[in-house]
DNA sequence: ATATGTCAAATGTATAACATTTAAAAAAGG
DNA sequence: CCTTTTTTAAATGTTATACATTTGACATAT
């Protein structure tokens, strides 16, 4: 008996998505430039406008585009960054696929060994920034948002510190991860109660010694003690705002 | 003087896709469940089709939703799992905004650590399942890529017996990341030389151990081996295949 | 010069018609 | 009665057209 394939009836507006795709991934159009416009596609394509549409706005909701209204408008091929894996994790942790603690947890785990990696890479003018984010941390007050960003601003660095593009990505997922829920918690703890100022001293003293397992040691112990306030101010919020 | 806010005028589809969504993330629609049809979402939404339809289309770029045709079609809400997240890795290293070397980099600081947390969480029964699949790799042999596959299983299993539904899901995506880009290099490097049979024995043995510092080191050693392999499979491919 | 008005090009929305897919129901045949 | 075939209905997929809105550039008036 002779072997088939099965016959994949691909909808044409995923067909033109695909197409785009792999333009943009093969960079035949680059970050700042407009793919043609809607008209142009159709022509392009030979389908309705629906079809292009429909395709363009999957490539928005990838992050691969942005959209522009006027006459000026159209869409935007977008540099990539990790940008969709972060939303991707947010809502993973929204629909209750993803716990605080284990949030947590996953910090304990990658981020003392990415430091580790990134003492070993930065220079001495890294140092400096290392130094000015700490000491900023001391000095901004305010019961605004500023300060939850604020407390972020070094873990993005060490991030991009270790030279790895892939720990970056996550590393920074899961710190917007945190920011944006101690952002909830707020009304009933202070940012300052969960990350106060000076939790990251010990770290700065590790990474001006150069000293890379202290450097894990200080992270380490950074992200448990911020681990436990966490889930502190987490049931503290459960308490007092049931729903 | 007053203060005002900016206006910001969301479109209509966007505002169909939040509302979804939320609905869909607070479980007002559970997996399985079936969207109102396009035409009820008219009604309720008071919008065009075309709008509908826009939205639906981006629940189901986004993984929210699964669209079928025919009478019985609809848009049907999907279990949330990692697979987003793990497009959003794939697309990044089709960019290059991510390189093989890194993956493996991060693998290597990822994995044992979690595999340590494995080894605690695991039962007998565990212990058995992970015999069983090393044992399977060592007598399935064949060209296909079935082998390819078969040697993601194990790392598969520890992901999930970590008991951290964010290591699962990052551990996951890189084996999937790594097994797809094998199964391109293929034409240059058979698979059993990229990962022989026997690579994963060690790891085997400290399992049933229950070391935890040897199954840590064993990962470690296994990683650091595939990673030089998988570098030299790739160096091979391009300097073969160049394009 | 500066403010204002006009215009054109692009995306956003609405509506209607038809095509296709799919499963279930109805009909036909044995 | 069971099996096969045909019909039907309900859903999404596609096309086409018209109009609305947004936005920057250009022209114009003061």
């Amino acid at each position: 008996m002779p072997t088939f394939t099965p016959i994949k009836q691909v909808k044409a507006s995923d067909e033109v998505y695909n197409q785009l795709k792999e333009a943009i991934l093969t960079e035949q159009y680059k970050a700042g430039d407009k793919l043609p416009s809607e008209r142009e596609l159709i022509e392009m394509f030979q389908v309705s406008r629906t079809v292009v549409r429909e395709a363009i706005k999957v490539l928005e909701a990838n992050s691969f585009v942005e959209i522009k209204q006027g006459s000026t408008g159209g869409a935007f091929v977008r540099h990539i960054t990790f940008e969709r894996l972060s939303n991707a994790c947010f809502d993973l942790f929204m629909s209750g696929k993803m716990s605080l603690p284990e949030i947590a947890q996953a910090r304990i785990l990658i981020e003392p060994a990415a430091a580790k990696l990134a003492v070993r890479n930065c220079t001495d003018a890294d140092l400096d920034k290392i130094k000015q984010i700490v000491e900023s941390e001391h000095t901004l007050s305010g019961e605004n948002d500023d300060m939850v960003y604020n407390r972020s601003h070094l873990h993005y660095l060490i991030a991009e510190l270790t030279g790895n593009r892939f720990l970056e990505a996550i590393i920074k997922s899961l710190a917007i991860l945190v920011r944006e829920v101690t952002k909830d918690l707020q009304p009933s703890f202070h940012p300052d109660k969960v990350h106060p100022a000076g939790m990251h001293d010990e770290l700065l003293r590790a990474f001006l010694d150069r000293n890379d397992e202290a450097v894990f040691k200080a992270m380490h112990d950074h992200l448990h003690e911020f681990r436990d306030r966490l889930i502190a101010a987490e049931e503290n919020f459960r308490t007092h705002y049931s729903k």
